[in-house]
DNA sequence: ACTCCAGGCGCC
DNA sequence: AAACGGCGCCTGGAGT
């Protein structure tokens, strides 16, 4: 894996000037090249660059999956030689070195200097990530990094120029940028770049660099692939989003709840909020107006002091729900419960302005180019984000389906069977020695029966019996089965009963029915799954174990603590799990995850009960990601060569896959998502198992021909 | 016109 | 003792 010392180039900071990134264009042509080492920094040429790749012991750049991109893309660097260096840990991204030591000590995204967001030194402006920019001043006290940037976004008018001939600026900037690269690298490294062991004093958590930095590249490859929109799909979804919000303008303008200009008075959808839950009188404050002069401007604000902005006497109504901050709640559950039948009505509003506002405009970007999603490879967790609604994609609503394969492709969608129960069951045995968990996973093979075999222990029947009950779709046994679910998906994070009764009802979809049939509640009601109630919410309750609530059903909330403690009963090892997490917490402050040894500081109790399993299925499936992404690209004898990821979900890994190997290659995919989370997870059985589909859909099954060929879900036609 | 924050909500 | 988490986008309100 290492060079021997002396036989190849020294450490080498790297960097490429481009044409424009341009829609459907991420990797665009290279102009020139800059390098830094130790001898100092050099302009150079892109085909120069690609042989540092090569060759150095140790790359360095600032979002070097980008670069590595555009030199695969223009043929400089075959894929080959791109993995390889991947492979072999020799690729070094400084901003991920900057984010793992943030997550170490509990700061990311954050300026350690002073607590604030991270900015940017040159502009003052607030920024989401890490970039050279921000790098320099952190690790290098060098806020100027970016001054020469005349030329930053003009290197295609240069193109074709002699270096010698080009503006001094223009030279400049790009000896900048990689010094710099190389300066932050030194600092990260503690002072020398030291190949037989990290230096005392390098940044922490950069022994996790090679695994972060084959996830970057493949999330980068799979963001150049990119992805479509159908346009039919498109223009009809948004004509009847259209049509709900001009049905929404002509049923609300009138009550006030939106302007005429079709901006929402919060105000009046607050102050009709705390009537429904019985405000009256006067706000003492601003006597009713709702209106107070700001004491800074002196122009009118919302009287956040009494009413906020409704006028009202609030003091009057006790169970109206408040925010965190003690704002009135406008949220949907606080407008569904309201009682008031026009407020129940304006909730509905909130989805189909959401999908106005941010799903329509995504999804007509991919009319005309391929969607390049902007993926982020790190984050607190140790899971990957991005930087647009990639990983927030609407499941109902036909959003997805508005995303298409090319043609001669289908869409290829594997995720792992209730990965974090497997992780959480692995993180058990890793801690705490045992867990009940993994053994009914590995009996079974199937994370699910966790559930199953919940229920069956509350019923008090055996597993088998309660399965078929299930089967045989016996709503009692469904109902208990639901509630298991619930507590085991809930229950690890640390959640408490009260907290679980409030989010499962808040669910838009989903629907919990009275005994009769002739009631029908939002979300689950645990008093009529488990609690034999005929009605949910006959009694309610504002406050609960000392701490104030939105009015919930009393009868729910019991349930709710019942199934708890039951589910410590059904679980032994959760007691003496959260008992390790919250030794931990109190004793170090930090935590260390579990396979990848990455540490992760300023946890709190709960953000700790779900880092441990979040976080090892977040590296388990980056792992997988990288592994699959491989073959795909490299491995010519592979079923699934020729198959293009092209986002990364988690615990799901979407591709496009020519229609003729996508059988093979779908099986394959599942088999390699597996092994490679077995890496992290060696005592839990894992399952990951593949659906092909004509477009998008989180409706699309696993389907089989008569001849046991996986084939595209027909549904998704 | 721009920036920032809180609230809300989409996903896993 | 008790405690779900982590993400990012959009809006409105308020400040500069």
């Amino acid at each position: 894996m290492q060079t021997p010392i002396g036989s190849s180039p020294p450490p080498v900071a790297v960097d490429l000037e481009t044409h424009l990134i341009a829609p459907g264009l991420l990797a665009p042509p290279p102009v020139c090249g800059s390098m830094c080492n130790n001898a100092g920094p050099l302009l150079t040429t892109p085909a120069d660059v690609a042989d540092l790749v090569r060759q150095s012991e140790l790359v360095i750049g600032a979002n070097i999956a980008f670069d590595m991109g555009v030199l695969v893309a223009h043929g400089l660097l075959s894929l080959e030689e791109a993995f390889r260096a991947y492979d072999e840990g020799r690729i070094h991204d400084i901003l991920l070195g900057q984010a793992l030591d943030a997550i170490a000590k509990g700061h990311l995204f954050k300026d350690p200097r002073d607590g604030g967001n991270l900015r940017d030194p040159a502009t003052g402006k607030q920024v989401g990530r890490y970039s050279l920019a921000v790098c320099s001043d952190l690790a290098l006290g060098l806020a100027t990094a970016k001054e020469n940037d005349l030329y930053r976004t003009r290197y295609a008018l240069l193109e074709g120029k002699p270096h010698h001939e080009w503006p001094e600026l223009a030279r400049q900037y790009p000896r900048d940028d990689a010094r710099n690269t190389y300066d932050v690298a030194l600092v990260q490294y503690g002072g020398s770049f030291d190949v037989t062991g990290l230096h005392p004093e390098a940044y922490d958590n950069l022994h996790d660099m090679p695994r972060q930095a084959r996830a970057a590249w493949a999330l980068h490859l799979a963001s150049m692939w990119g992805y479509r929109t159908d346009p039919k799909r498109v223009e009809a979804l948004a004509a009847r989003i259209e049509r709900e919000h001009d049905a929404a303008l002509a049923s609300f303008v009138p009550v006030g709840f939106i302007r005429p200009d079709g901006t929402e008075d919060t105000s009046a959808v607050k102050k009709a909020a705390a009537k429904a839950y019985g405000a009256g009188g006067t706000c003492k404050v601003c006597n009713g107006r709702g209106k107070v002069p700001s004491p800074k401007t002196g122009n009118p604000v919302a009287c956040k002091e009494g009413c906020d902005g409704t006028g009202l006497d609030l003091s009057t109504a006790p169970s109206l729900p408040r925010t965190e901050k003690g704002a009135v709640s406008a949220s949907r559950d606080t407008l569904m419960e309201s009682g008031d039948e026009v407020l129940e009505r304006y909730a509905m509003v909130s989805e189909n302005d959401k999908l106005r506002a941010t799903y329509v405009p995504f999804l007509r970007q991919g009319l005309k180019w391929p969607v390049n999603p902007r993926p982020n490879t790190l984050v607190e967790s140790g899971r990957t984000s991005y930087s647009d609604p990639t990983q927030t994609m609407p499941r109902g609503n036909g959003v997805r389906e508005c995303i298409v394969p090319r043609p001669g492709s289908v869409f290829c969608s594997i995720d792992y069977s209730a990965v974090e129960l497997c992780t959480l069951a692995q993180a058990c045995i890793h801690l705490v020695g045992k867990s009940r968990m993994a053994e009914l996973i590995n009996e079974t093979g199937d994370p699910g029966s966790l559930h199953t075999a919940f229920a069956a222990s509350m019923v008090g029947v055996p597993l088998r019996e309660l399965k078929a009950r299930v089967k045989a779709k016996d709503p009692a046994a469904v109902g208990y089965r639901q509630a298991a679910k619930a507590a085991n998906f809930g229950f690890p994070g640390g959640m408490g009963a009260s907290t679980l009764v409030l989010a499962k009802r808040k669910r838009i979809e989903g629907v919990t029915k009275s005994p009769d049939g002739e009631v029908e509640y939002a979300g689950i009601r645990f008093c009529l799954l488990i609690g034999g109630a005929t009605r949910c919410g006959d009694e309610k309750v504002t406050e609960w174990k000392g701490k104030a609530i939105p009015p919930a059903c009393k009868r729910c909330l019991e349930c709710a603590e019942d199934l708890r403690s039951q589910w410590f009963l059904q679980w032994p090892e959760m007691k003496e799990y959260f008992d390790f997490v919250a030794y931990r917490v109190d004793t170090y402050g930090f935590i260390t995850q579990i396979a990848s040894n990455r540490v992760r500081g300023g946890v709190t109790f709960t953000s700790a009960a779900n880092g441990y399993f979040q976080s090892l299925a977040a590296d388990g499936a980056k792992g997988a990601l990288y592994a699959v992404t491989r073959e795909c690209y490299l491995d010519k004898k592979s079923p699934m060569y020729g198959a293009r990821p092209i986002f990364f979900n988690h615990d799901e890994i979407f591709s496009e896959m020519p229609l003729s190997i996508a059988s093979d290659a779908a099986k394959r995919m599942a088999e390699v998502m597996v092994r490679e989370m077995r890496v992290v997870v060696p005592d839990v059985t894992v399952a990951a198992e593949p659906a092909l589909m004509w477009r998008w859909s989180k409706d699309a099954a696993t389907v089989y021909d008569l001849g046991g060929k996986l084939v595209p879900d027909p549904k998704t036609l």
